[in-house]
DNA sequence: GACGAGTCTGACCGATCGGTCAAGGTCTGA
DNA sequence: TCAGACCTTGACCGATCGGTCAGACTCGTC
């Protein structure tokens, strides 16, 4: 602590991602200081940033993963319309809600502010396609409600779950996936 | 504005208090600033802690309503149980997040912490019986988990679609809360 | 031993936060 | 006319925020 290098340290930065997670997930990315960080870690403000550009940096790095598999997601989708969209809609979002459930919990409530930030522009267009196709073909605004509280309920039953094992949340949280979402209406597609 | 009052001004504390959901609902509790709530009013910072004793206040008076028929709903509960109780709390809850939706949208992700403000203390221990009406009898994390995506899911749609009229939205949650919950096991209730 | 690259830190910066306060204005009623 | 309740304000406070910077320490290499 009193010398300037302790130790070999080249996992520093790693260090300071996962103590990001946690303290991210536990009071918001607005509500967690650098000092926060810095505390959980064990070394100076300074040193994040020496590590991090800013503290926006943080959740970008954080996000990369995550937002690398939603892209592929919305990849995945745009071949595909109707029922089959949203079968597989609801498939791969409780797939990702549940495999990145620890760093999904970082964005609670925040993310409508978050991705205002330039950083995150390509993921609000990516989340109204993935609305889209949770709502299905149902006209007027059912669908669209189901699809809404699957897409914000999932993320925060899996932050609250997050100890459980994959294996039981997954298969429950699809069920109830399925359940909510309002069925396709079969006079658009025969 | 150069005077010290220039409208007859009784309604002072009812505009602050409407800014003040309006600004909450849109940027989070932490994210909005007295500031940014006198902007709105076009008054003082200082006008606002005239009428508010503080930042809390404001929240407080402004979940007054909603935590009052929040606890009516868990009064209406406590007597029942097993189906009756998960019917009952589906249907309460969905009407208190439709009524009160712009007070609610103010909570958005700020919930968990929101909560350990000593004001709303009796409110950690209403949701945690909420959750376990919804929930049922249900063997196993299931029913739990889908009383989450509803108890989470419900009040986000319902901040979304603010402009939805009440008649409409609140059939299409009642609906799909009662699909995505899972029902009460009979072996334990016959 | 000298040197440069990499790592870490305390001290510091301007901005903004929630909140206080004295002063001054308007109004009502005696 | 004047006292006092009521309302509003700008100036100010300490704390904390994200971020900068010069310096100090540890290395591997020549």
């Amino acid at each position: 602590m009193l010398d300037g290098m302790a130790r070999p340290m080249p996992e520093t930065h790693g260090d300071i991602l996962a103590a990001a997670t946690r303290r991210f997930a536990a009071t918001g990315y607005r509500g967690t200081s650098l000092q926060d960080i810095a505390r959980e870690v064990g070394c100076s403000k300074a040193t994040v940033l020496y590590h991090f550009a800013n503290k926006e940096a943080l959740l970008v790095e954080l996000m990369a993963r995550p937002l690398e598999v939603l892209a592929e997601l919305d990849a995945r989708l745009a071949v595909l319309d109707g029922a089959a969209a949203q079968w597989a809609a609801a498939e791969g979002f409780v797939d990702l809600a549940v495999r990145f459930r620890r760093e999904i919990a970082v964005l609670r409530g925040e993310f409508p502010e978050l991705l205002t930030q330039p950083a995150f522009a390509h993921v609000q267009r990516i989340s109204e396609r993935l609305l889209d196709a949770l709502a299905g073909d149902c006209a007027g605004p059912a669908g669209r409600i189901a699809a809404l509280v699957v897409l914000a309920g999932v993320p925060e039953a899996c932050a609250e779950f997050v100890d459980l094992p994959d294996e039981e949340l997954r298969p429950a949280l699809l069920s109830i996936a399925r359940r909510a979402l309002v069925p396709t209406d079969p006079s658009t597609h025969e």
